[in-house]
DNA sequence: CAAAATTAAATTGTGTACAATGTAATTATA
DNA sequence: TATAATTACATTGTACACAATTTAATTTTG
């Protein structure tokens, strides 16, 4: 057998597994927030952005509406957002954080650093990690 | 806001991202051997080690029962392995490659190639991707 | 050795992901 | 300006992914 099929000699494994096991990391340190990390992530894009549409927040995140429009549903049966129409162009769904949606934001302040707890790389190594995963995000635009 | 919890400054959305780009890019590669990539990461251990259980396949790929189970039955329903208990133990699922599951890995020999001409990174930086991200990965067991 | 504990898979329920399609609103164009 | 094309979002169908539970087989222990 070649070595080019071996799962050890794989890039993408790795990626694929870590990804896995850091989400997995994330559940429950955000369990206790009511939160899922699909739902965190679009919280992040939520505090930012105060109010986004689904296609604009779906390219922040790299998801599609078949995805995030359940989050989105499940996210104000949750009152953390609200979902509106835009006025000016009725195709938009506006989305809106409600006063629970922006209290969040401070009860999740300490998660970054939780979960930087769990992830045993210096700070040159994460920075080193970051900037090979964005260059590899960017080429795929 | 602070920028502890903005999008950008996070380290695991990039690796959440990217592994996901790039599952979605196997899948295109993947689609004419009728292969997922779950499919086709468990069939990489198989061609490895001819015959295992489905606990130390979980183990090996980061996943359980709950999610392989369906993922073996489809592959012996596509012929590619065989599924019997173990006659020393019967808790076990003897897992094992049938011929068709064996003159699949000639097929996909090019797989690994097509998709490092998609990811730009030189030999270099993949290398140090890969010892990064397996860093991390050894520290979570 | 019999009951308790452990182990391996399977099952159930919830939550993504995404391709493909559908629908309604808006924009472009003949 | 009527129709075609595009756009935004929702829906449908398929395939994971995992926590929690169940079931059956094996091992440990009193």
């Amino acid at each position: 057998m070649k070595d080019n099929l071996k799962l050890e000699n794989q890039l993408c494994f790795p990626l694929y597994a870590c990804s896995k096991e850091i989400v997995k990391k994330y559940k429950s340190i955000l369990d206790k927030f009511d939160l899922t990390y699909t739902q965190y992530i679009v919280m992040m894009v939520m505090w930012e952005e105060k109010e986004i549409n689904v296609k604009n927040l779906g390219d922040r995140l790299y998801l599609d509406s078949g995805t995030l429009t359940p989050v989105l549903k499940k996210l104000e049966s949750k009152n953390f957002i609200k979902r509106t129409r835009s006025d000016l162009d009725e195709r938009n769904l506006k989305l809106l954080l409600t006063e629970k949606g922006i209290k969040l934001m401070d009860k999740v302040q300490n998660v970054p650093n939780e979960i930087g707890k769990c992830i045993n790389l210096s700070k040159d190594e994460a920075l080193q990690l970051y900037k090979l995963l964005y260059k590899i995000l960017d080429n795929k635009e």
